[in-house]
Parts: structure tokens; C-alpha cells; sequence
DNA sequence: AACTATTTATAAGA
DNA sequence: TTCTTATAAATAGTT
């Protein structure tokens, strides 16, 4: 555009190449400011070279976040959607069973047996019944064969808790805070109706979360 | 940068605006496509508006998902890693508890007994015969409340099964394949030592997973 | 990095 | 929006 036209197409000299790169590069991100200023508007320019170097220009009072989050909103797509969606669903998918299992357990501790039918209740019954037969053998079995190393001692029963946390629902990729986590599960057992109290220790097992 | 020349600063006439944002846009995409065939590059633009409008280029054999990747990569940052990182964490400590819910299960139905201690399972039996007190309780008083209504019926029983598996662990934020996902859990409490059975049906209750 | 002849972009007007 | 054109700006080739 100076000195002579020029064909638009690759520059095969390196050197020439690389310090046209330059200029235009300098060229581009001056245009791009003037617009910015002149029409009131945002740009964001990243640009890869042919060395596989990243440079980039963003308007001033934006970011790439910024850019990026309306681009995938206004163009109704979203980049990462594989990867998160998957993550989602599986959040909810186990969301949904834990609040099943923590209602079996409930039951299985004569709590939230308000739903359950006359059949359901007769069955659950029957169950529990034949579990206490397995656990009373195992624990027979167990004395007996610890009898000789073992010393039975009293066993001081605490109070029950579960400090289960339902963390709702996620409908939003990215809406996420960054505080309610669970940190620990307690299975406590031991006086099944008290299960919104604050003790601590356990009974049966505890089972600490990373 | 014709006709007189103009001073970088908004333009405050609307029409004027919007003409040499249009312009200047085509302008700047043009240089663009020059700079990438000459210096064999790849430029990703994106320009939002004062209207709040989207407009954007990106060189051939690049896309905008690319480009943020080795944005990403190159500057190391992860824009969106909070959130992901959270989800994370999230999976990680549902699947922990809902391993400890299913063990707790397990065990009140006279399985997985093998590593409890003798006092716990004089707990774990004490607790249960408590709860079987509630349920059966229950059960009576619902039947003398049915007892106008409903008819008494025989319960078939139905095999018991546990599908719930076990995801594993979510160790890297874009590691997921779409397969294995929980489609339902059943909590089958009747003849609780086939937990390894393939039947359907539930006693107790069913919990379907979206 | 600087120079400058020339091409290209574009502001204002139609 | 598109065309026109005088003029400003960008830049290719050279130093």
C-alpha cells in the first residue's frame, strides 16, 4: 500500500513477514481504538501468529470474560456446554438420590413415615425385623469370638444428628457460590428422632469428606 | 480521514455514530483478513456495540472456542474455573455421602456388618428395634384409621435391588464422558440381603431421577 | 527504527 | 444503505 502495491496473500519471506505482523498488527489495534472512541463501542482482538504467538487488544472498561459471556449469550451457544452439562447433570442426578437415600434412612429410623402406605409399612416393618435377626447374630458371633481378647464395656449413647445439607438445585452453569459446602457426613445412628440436633460423636461411623 | 480530519473522541450525533461504526467496522475486518493471509495469522474479533450489538471475525480455521483455549492456555488463566472448581468439589463430596447414605443402608438392611465393632452393632440393633416399635405403631394406627375404606391386602414380595453405582471420581474439570449417568435409583427394602439382584418392582418406595 | 512514495481508508456530501 | 471524492492515514520497500 506503499511503495508499490501489493498481493494479498502470504508473505513466504519470514523476516518480511514478520515485521509486516508487526505493522499491521500496531495498525489493527489503532483502528480498533479509534472505533472504540469514535462509535462508543468494545472491542476485543486476539490474534494468533504464524510463530503461534497470542496478542491481544480489549477496549478499555471491558474484559474477555466480559466478551466472551455475551458472545456465547447472544449467539445461544455455549463452548464449554459438553463439559459442564455434564457435571450438571450428574449434580442433580446425585442431589436427587441422596435425598432418597436420606429419606430411606429417615424411615428405617421410624421418621417420615407419614407417606408411606399400610403395604409400605407392613414391608418396611418385615425388613427391619429380619435385619435385626442378621445384626443380633453377627453381633453374638463377634463376642463370641472376641471373648478372649475382648473386655465388654458400657457403650454411652450420644445424640443422633445428620448434618446433611440438601444444596438445591443447580440450574445455572454459572451460578454458583462459593461457601455451602458439606464437609463431613455424620451416620449417627443412635436415637433415631433426633435428627436436627447439634451433638457431636458418633455412634456407628463417621464418615469424613476431603 | 477524508474531507477534513476529525478528532478521535465520541461522536455524538446518533446517525453519524452508527454510520461510521459500520464504516470503520468493515474496515477494521478488512484489514483484519489482510493481516491474517499476509502474515499467515489468525485473528478472532469481537465487537459489542454502543446499541448493544454483536459483531464478530474470526479468521478461517480458527473458531472462537479455539481461540479462547489458547487464550486461556497462554495467559493461564481459567475464566470460568471458579465455578467449574465448585461443581467439582460439589460431585466429589455428594458422591462421598452418598456412599456413606448407601453404607448406612446396607447395613440396616444386615449387610456390609463386617467392620463395625461390637458396640456399634449393639447400637446400630438397639436404634432399629426403637424404629420397628414407631413403624409397627404406625402401621396400627393407620389400619384402625383405613379401617372403613380399605380393604386388607396380601403384599407380594419382590426381589430388592441397589442400582445405584458408584460414579467414581471427578478429578479434572473438562474429564467427562456422557455415558454413565444414574437414571434411577429404586429403594427396595424388602429381602435385604439380594442387593446384587436384577428385579424390578418396589415395595417401599421408588424414586425416579429426571 | 525512520523515511517517504504510494496505496488505502474514510469523512462529508449526494 | 451505497456512491463519490478530496483528503487523511497506513504502510511497503528502502535506508
Amino acid at each position: 500500500m506503499a511503495r508499490g502495491k501489493i498481493q494479498i496473500k502470504k508473505i513466504e519471506n519470514q523476516t518480511n513477514r514478520q515485521v509486516t505482523y508487526s505493522k499491521r498488527r500496531n495498525g489493527l489495534f489503532k483502528k480498533a481504538t479509534e472505533l472504540a472512541v469514535l462509535c462508543d463501542a468494545s472491542v476485543s482482538i486476539i490474534m494468533i501468529s504464524s510463530s503461534n504467538k497470542l496478542h491481544e487488544q480489549h477496549s478499555p472498561g471491558i474484559t474477555p470474560k466480559q466478551v466472551y459471556d455475551k458472545y456465547q449469550r447472544d449467539r445461544e451457544v455455549d463452548l464449554w456446554a459438553k463439559q459442564y452439562q455434564n457435571m450438571q447433570k450428574q449434580l442433580q442426578d446425585l442431589n436427587e438420590i441422596n435425598r432418597g437415600l436420606q429419606k430411606d434412612i429417615r424411615r428405617r429410623m421410624g421418621d417420615c413415615l407419614e407417606d408411606l402406605a399400610i403395604d409400605e409399612l407392613r414391608c418396611l416393618e418385615e425388613e427391619m425385623v429380619n435385619a435385626v435377626k442378621v445384626i443380633r447374630e453377627r453381633k453374638t458371633k463377634k463376642i463370641d469370638n472376641n471373648i478372649d481378647t475382648s473386655k465388654k464395656k458400657d457403650i454411652p449413647k450420644e445424640e443422633s444428628q445428620y448434618g446433611l445439607v440438601d444444596n438445591g438445585e443447580y440450574n445455572h452453569v454459572l451460578g454458583y457460590n462459593d461457601d455451602n459446602r458439606i464437609l463431613a457426613l455424620r451416620l449417627q445412628p443412635c436415637q433415631p428422632n433426633l435428627h436436627a440436633g447439634a451433638g457431636s460423636g458418633s455412634c456407628v461411623t463417621t464418615y469424613t469428606l476431603l
